[in-house]
RNA sequence: UGGGGCGUGGCCAAGCGGUUAAGGCACCGGGUUUUGAUCCCGGCAUUCGUAGGUUCGAAUCCUACCGCCCCAGCCA
């Protein structure tokens, strides 16, 4: 269990809802279904599920479905089982293309009060009328064309009976606005795209502008919450809800009210999906799961658990900023959860034998060790002692620098949970590698501290026969700058070592026949998980993240 | 003078006219330790983008300035 504070931090939409009449807090959260969620959507995840929750309220699950050209049955089904793992439950499972028989009925209202019409310009030529930021635009000419004919063409649009890009249905606000949304923004266009959903029933999809405020208002939310981005958008999801409710339509509508947060950045990563789309489609990283990925499905199979997530969004805070995040806070919290949570075990990364030439050849000497210093109850598990070991390559230095506390020539150092060794000799080849070393051991130093002298390393290891060979899989961060969307292409930023496969790695056994996701640490080394990839005649193991170091 | 937002220590973030300006991460000590881990103890903003003003009193109110982010998809 991660220390997960029962006393949640303030923020300013709780004490928005705090000074707010008690009435129900009924929040949503609508991803498209147009990839997988990231760590910016378990933010909003835990701000919506969580903030209803805290009130005693509800949340939806919602796709937002309306861009059939991106959409899947694979992406809606992984976001609903990354939710779910995350460990929040919906009241209701709802999609935006739900509601396209009522969205088109209110626009066709909207049509007929003479607050939408068909525009027959080109995408180009609207985009000449919209202006500039700091020039009004202008009118469309078929701005005022009677509603009967926007009436009639609409329903041709629908029927199929027009090619994409010929018309599109806009809403009619004001074209000299400030607010460029409010330039008659588009709310249908033709598309006659295969959707996930609803087929080939529509020749048209409405827009995001127009459905999404129309499915707040549908579902009854009552908080709407979104990022920062969507700031100039609020005055355009009040209207079109004001001017629906005032229409003849006969959709029950609730009053849904807009607040925007500040969206999550990461440091050495990005957090968009076009970009993350695209680091799986070159084959930059190896699917949306990969572990070196910000994505939910990406952390899970990292090692990551939904507590440490759900306390990492806990931890940043919700604000008006757009906060950068460092690295640090992910990595302290999947830290602290499994010092608690993970058994430790011993794992040799890149091994060196050592041949304990004091040991007869037949010496299988059993040891017992504890699954966790500071939890006698989770028990012990064995591990056989012999003559011949592995050490990590890094724990031997012929030419130690400064304060190394590791086996050196003639030095002694304590194998975690077993004997102090002393280094007699180093064995080498033709070239000069180290091959092996000789090293005689203290026979009276198990479970206590040698005579007369002080053994200040300890380092890990595993016995040469009984140890399991596997692949180990070492990441670093994707991008190797903090800024990536700094750089001219944030491509050029990807760290090319952010995999490291260590493939002669040894487990003590009792590891071997771990199923997958078991999660461990490994002594001096970090917290690894089993990957999905790993079978009993080859088992991988993910690091998820390493041990503090305040050494190397 | 397009419009909309945001500026509290290296990174987050409380604070809402009277507090010694919470807390976390990071960092720096010191102690314990058969993981250079964990754990423990201590340190870490006379100051809240800047400059003025209001007030007995300002991070909190006002004014000006500076900096950063978002907006011209028939994406969401």
């Amino acid at each position: 269990m991660a220390s997960e504070s029962d006393t949640a931090t303030s923020n300013f939409i709780r004490s928005m809802i705090e000074k707010q009449a008690a009435t129900t807090v009924a929040t949503r959260f609508p991803p498209e279904p147009n990839g997988y969620l990231h760590l910016g959507h378990a933010k909003s995840i835990c701000l919506n599920f969580g903030i209803a929750k805290e009130f005693n309220g509800w949340t939806n699950l919602r796709f937002d479905d309306t861009n059939p050209d991106k959409e899947s049955e694979e992406y809606m089904q992984a976001i609903k089982r990354d939710v779910e793992w995350l460990g929040f439950n919906w009241k209701s499972l709802c999609y935006a293309s739900d509601y396209f028989d009522d969205l088109y009925e209110c626009a066709v209202a909207l049509v007929k009060s003479g607050d939408a019409y068909v525009d027959s310009l080109s995408a180009e030529e609207i985009r000449e009328y919209r202006g500039t930021l700091k020039q009004p635009g202008k009118e469309s000419p078929y701005r005022n064309r009677n509603a009967e004919q926007s009436l009639e063409l609409l329903e041709e649009m629908k029927a199929g009976k027009h090619n994409e890009g010929d018309h599109i249905l806009r809403l009619k606000i004001d074209m000299a606005s400030s607010n460029m949304n409010m330039r008659d923004p588009a709310i249908y266009r033709i598309k006659k795209s295969h959707h996930y959903r609803t087929g080939d029933k529509w020749s048209i999809y409405p827009l995001y502008d127009y459905t999404h405020c129309l499915s707040d208002a549908i579902e009854g939310i009552t908080h709407s919450l979104c990022t920062l981005e969507f700031e100039d958008h609020r005055p355009l999801y009040e209207w079109v809800i004001e001017k629906v409710k005032a229409s003849s339509v006969q959709v029950e509508l609730g009053s849904p009210v807009q607040t925007e947060f500040g969206p999550l950045n990461l440091e050495y990563t990005v957090l968009s999906k076009r970009k993350l789309v695209e680091l799986v489609q070159k084959g930059i990283v190896n699917g949306w799961d990969d572990p070196r990925m910000p994505t939910i499905s990406g952390l899970r199979r990292r090692g990551f658990t939904p507590d440490s997530i759900r306390e990492f969004c806990r931890r940043i805070g919700v604000t008006k900023s757009s906060a950068v995040i460092e690295m640090g806070v992910l990595e302290t919290v999947v830290r602290e959860e499994l010092n608690e949570s993970a058994q430790r075990r011993m794992a040799v990364l890149e091994p060196l034998k050592v041949i304990i030439t004091s040991i007869a050849d037949d010496h299988n000497e059993i040891l017992e060790l504890a699954n966790h210093p500071n939890k006698p109850e989770l028990g012990s598990r064995q591990l056989p002692f012999t003559r011949e070991v592995y050490i990590e390559q890094s724990d031997f230095e012929e030419e130690p620098p400064p304060k190394f506390k590791r086996l050196i020539p003639g030095g002694e150092v304590r194998l975690r949970s077993s004997y102090v060794i002393r280094c007699d000799e180093v064995i080498k080849d033709e070239n000069g590698q180290i091959i092996e070393i000789h090293c005689s051991h203290d026979p009276d130093t198990l479970g206590k501290k040698p005579e007369g002298r002080k053994v200040k390393g300890v380092i890990h290891w595993v016995p040469v026969e009984q140890s399991v060979k596997s692949e180990v899989r070492v990441y670093d961060r994707l991008f190797n700058r903090p800024d990536p969307l700094a750089e001219e292409d944030y491509l050029n930023a990807v760290n090319p070592d952010s995999l490291v496969v260590l493939s002669n790695a040894r487990l003590e056994p009792s590891i071997g026949d771990a199923e997958t996701g078991s999660k461990f640490q490994f002594e001096r080394q970090g917290y690894f998980a089993i990957d999905d990839d790993s079978t009993a005649e080859h088992p991988v193991c993910n690091r998820t993240v390493g041990l503090r170091d305040t050494w190397s």
